[in-house]
DNA sequence: CATGAATGAGTTTTCATTCAT
DNA sequence: GATGAATGAAAACTCATTCAT
């Protein structure tokens, strides 16, 4: 007996269907038609879900750093924060963000995609902005009990971000052969520890 | 009587002129007329100084780059690097960085733009590639006499220019008026000296 | 317990609907979708209850052709035809039509709208030529007795309905400031009647 | 050897092209590319001539009434009106009226099609009353030296315009057997005479 | 060199219609 | 009867590119 539809199904199918069409090609350069014929659906189905190519992208933005939080709660309770020290949590912490989010080549492609266009467009800049200030705000609480002072804790999240942010960039727009991506951030993500 | 025109002075202008277009737009949404208007010139003249619109932008990335280069043979000039101690020519190079680069908001709004280019045309990419190696070599060069070894050097370079290039995405991305990017910059940048 | 519901309930619901709907918008840029949200239905079932968007407006027209009918069908019997004479008769039919029909707004943009329609549909056209041949008749027949020949109450009939028509689509093309409507139908139905 | 090329030539034809569409489709269902065909050009250079269709539309329709002035003008140069009597004045005009415009059936099918968009559109209405404002002051100052004050000249100006529109009306939704638009045209023409 | 008319491919969007549930 | 997901045709519009002058 098939089960109730439930439309976000499809919605999400549509999302994904874009999320891989980003892999080979910037939003703008690809068609509704691509998105569609990826995601197996008549072309005119997505203007059924969403109201316009615009409205599309917002709410796969959105869906992006939903992903993102998603994944970050589920680091939080596997990871057991009450047992750890302050400073395993945090180097346990950068280890989740380097395995599943920094070096993820295909998030990474994507979210170079969404720099672009937030560069251009408030509305998309101010949801970027939101999930980057949770990001640099979760940091932050980590921080704060080895710091002297709450603006040091602070001043080194957006630091700290910034760096991921350059490798994860350099992940796609560098040689892959001449530099060891990981390596680099645990280097620096260690002296970023110490130096707190 | 006027002697005959170079041919690089309208070219130029037709670069420069892209380069204010896209302060407003990315290059996918700029038209061909666009950036003729904005010259000053007509539309179709555009395709006699350019084979077409990938060898305009592939032109203006190769223009920019070396923008970016004339800046730091600028600097060289000017700063006297022999008569600096090793410490003070970092540091003076950082700064000249930010001023001049990293916190140069059209610059880094430009560069958002090239780097989601890059993400995509393999061409573009390696062009972008040959800039940061270059960029990357010269901080080596200069991190170089107080490391340990080369490679030591070599990863605080691109985990450096990393942090940087972080940095320069936040300017535009980020809400200026929650963060003071040029004393995050500087900061960290004495604890990488520091940290050589 | 709620009988069998009457299936033309419905249907007139939506012709209602799409009668509202005309006040806003010309039937080609109506869609659908806007005459069954206007009608609270599902716009499926406008497929139900007609064959096409095309028998839609025909079964449209022919109702508000039938609205027009029974309006003057309602008059005969309120105006007691038959105990008036013939010219106070005539006075007060043209008061009728003043008052229900030409001077209303709602009613005149609708037939502005038939009008083009029929000018290009002849399936259309011919309906509401049946319904201007009966309208001219039934003047014929209130002009003849004060005529000296039936042609000429013919002619004075299609002269004063298209004389009706024009000052009809006056009252909605024309700046309502600019002239009186009203005050012009009456002055020159007076001068027909005073010619016959 | 060609004659300087003069862009009003072609846009004049695609004007025209549109008008030959209008015989055959109402606006709305005319295409782009039905009147590229029909001018015997491409469609994208319609984009080139006229911002979007309602530019087109717009100035198409002032072209109409352009038409419908010089016409006018045309008719007062061969008319040696200043050599006629009031009434001989009156009689000569409208005949021009009745053969030239109002019994003209392609240019009556096109103002049927202005007024339903006229209805709809204010910035089109706006126009279309400027046009009848002026036919109606013509008509006025031809009436005033005839009738005892300005009002009355202006009322049964307004009056006979409204006629006209009614029997051009007629002239493509009636049956044309059924009547002979011209004879009564004339006939009651002559009553609006009679009765100044 | 310079102009701007002309082309045609490609894009987003709308919408009547169908149909399984 | 009623719903709403799905389809596909057709529309307006954009734009890089070409080319005659």
């Amino acid at each position: 007996m098939p089960q109730k539809k439930d439309p976000n199904v499809k919605r999400i199918q549509i999302l994904e269907a874009l999320n891989q069409c980003l892999q080979e090609k910037p939003f703008d350069k690809t068609s509704i038609k691509d998105i569609a014929r990826k995601a197996g659906v008549n072309h005119g189905l997505l203007h059924y879900y969403f109201k316009n190519k615009e409205d599309l992208l917002i709410q796969y933005i959105d869906h992006v750093i939903d992903h993102y939080k998603s994944l970050f709660e589920e680091w939080k309770i596997s990871a057991n924060i009450e047992t750890l020290e302050y400073r395993q949590c945090i180097e346990d912490f950068f280890e989740f963000m380097n395995t599943r989010i920094t070096l993820d080549k295909s998030l990474s492609k994507v979210f170079i995609e969404i720099w672009e266009i937030a560069a251009y467009n408030p509305n998309i800049r101010s949801r970027l902005q939101a999930a980057y200030e949770e990001w640099i705000r979760v940091l932050t609480q980590m921080f704060a009990p080895m710091t002297k002072d709450p603006e040091t804790a602070r001043q080194t999240s957006i630091a700290a971000v910034a760096y991921f942010e350059g490798m994860a960039l350099f992940s796609i727009i560098l040689n892959p052969k001449t530099f060891d991506c990981h390596d680099i951030l645990k280097r620096f993500q260690k002296k970023i520890i110490d130096s707190l």
